[in-house]
DNA sequence: CATCCGCTATCAATATTTTCATTGGTGTAT
DNA sequence: ATACACCAATGAAAATATTGATAGCGGATG
């Protein structure tokens, strides 16, 4: 197993560096502290199982070199790890064809988990809600009485009950702002049928749009399990 | 000899962890992820010799937490480790008192020889004009790191400050599940200048689609008024 | 037991609407 | 002068609706 990193920290590397140690003995990791030498480096070794590349890099930045890979080395996988934390730079890097934006504020141990699962073929996003902040139930153009009738934890329970499972995880990606394409990219299945998951979703939320269907399961509040 | 190492990247800790020991036996290191546990820190053991602290935490930011330590404990030594090397930064944070001012970008040997010169009692500060091909003038892309370091009443009257009012009147029907049509119809403006204003504020956002705008405007919170 | 039926999940493909980006122009305050 | 609000209009992308087809899975029926 070949992994080569990309920061410019030299103890950040480090850091990565004794984690990864934690994946098994048949870690064999190289380090890179720029892009260029990352585009280099997949070049001379085209073994490599998995890049992790920092987004703040000098001269050529992540992103650009995210591009550049997914380009040359489309089955290779790249993840992105990044200082920062902001939503739209995940959907962006993610929708570029990265498979995980990685926050550097993950503990070893979650660091590890999220390795394993772009390992295994899966694509690592983080948690970045957490936040559920202000509920009130309002009235939405179009809802039906039902969700205003009701309770937040019933409510949360009749739509739990109304939707399917895969109904349910794509409606999850829909709260975390994701479009069609990325949820498609992040659950492995095609974008239409997505659609027809989101389609479902709508009607069973009696909701007329994306956008609606995502404020009342907030406001609900069973989207932050 | 204590130091208390203060980052809120774990495996950046643990580098620097690392790199500490080679420091000598009686070296006891301890760790923080956020500024405000410096500040409980130094209070409860009196005996430190040593901080460090990043300069971009959530919460309390390291020069805040900085400009605290050198009131409140004007004798013990504080550096900043940071990850930006603007010229400007470094001056004001020596100017404020640090004991040194050191960019992640440092090898580990580099580091240590920084450390042992702020341990000497000097001041550390990096030759950036060597690295000056590292110097790129990062653009902030509109809205910039702010969101990320204040909290979410801060940030609510941040993004006021940004979006004019009009933007606000959109911004706020959007909250409410409303395609352009009909908060154009709602507000008595064409089509047109909806989407111009949308278009807007999700750059001010840095949202990429109208969804993730309606998230980050709720869990800031500023809608509810 | 085999078969039929209903539910779910998947993909493909089409058509329409909505959303987003951009450019250019007008008026109006400060 | 500069920022704001507004409109028109274009093009591209995303979202929504719909139809048809395949496949697995469980229960019901014969």
């Amino acid at each position: 197993m070949k992994i080569l990193i990309a920061d410019d920290h030299a103890l950040f590397r480090q850091g990565l560096l004794y984690t990864l140690q934690s994946l098994g003995d048949d870690v064999e990791v190289m380090e890179a502290s720029n892009a260029k030498e990352v585009l280099d480096y997949v070049e001379q070794y085209t073994d490599l199982d998995l890049v992790l590349m920092d987004l703040d890099m000098p001269g050529i930045d992540g992103y650009s070199g995210l591009l550049k890979l997914r380009e040359s080395h489309p089955e290779l996988p790249v993840a992105i790890v990044t200082a920062s934390e902001y939503e739209a730079d995940m959907l962006r890097i993610i929708d570029s064809g990265a498979s995980g934006y990685i926050p550097k504020s993950l503990t070893s141990s979650e660091m590890l988990d999220a390795l394993k699962q772009i390992l295994d073929g899966e694509i690592f996003v983080p948690d970045l809600s957490a936040t559920s902040g202000t509920f009130q139930i309002r009235q939405i153009t179009g809802s039906g009485p039902l969700l205003a009738s009701l309770d937040k934890s019933e409510a949360a329970a009749e739509i739990k009950s109304r939707l399917t499972p895969r109904q349910l995880d794509v409606l999850k990606l829909m709260c975390e702002g994701m479009s069609n394409k990325v949820i498609a990219h992040s659950l492995g299945m095609a974008e239409g049928t997505v659609k027809i998951h989101v389609t479902a979703i709508l009607k069973e939320l009696n909701a007329t749009n994306r956008t609606q269907a995502v404020i009342m399961a907030k406001e609900i509040g069973f989207i932050s399990a």
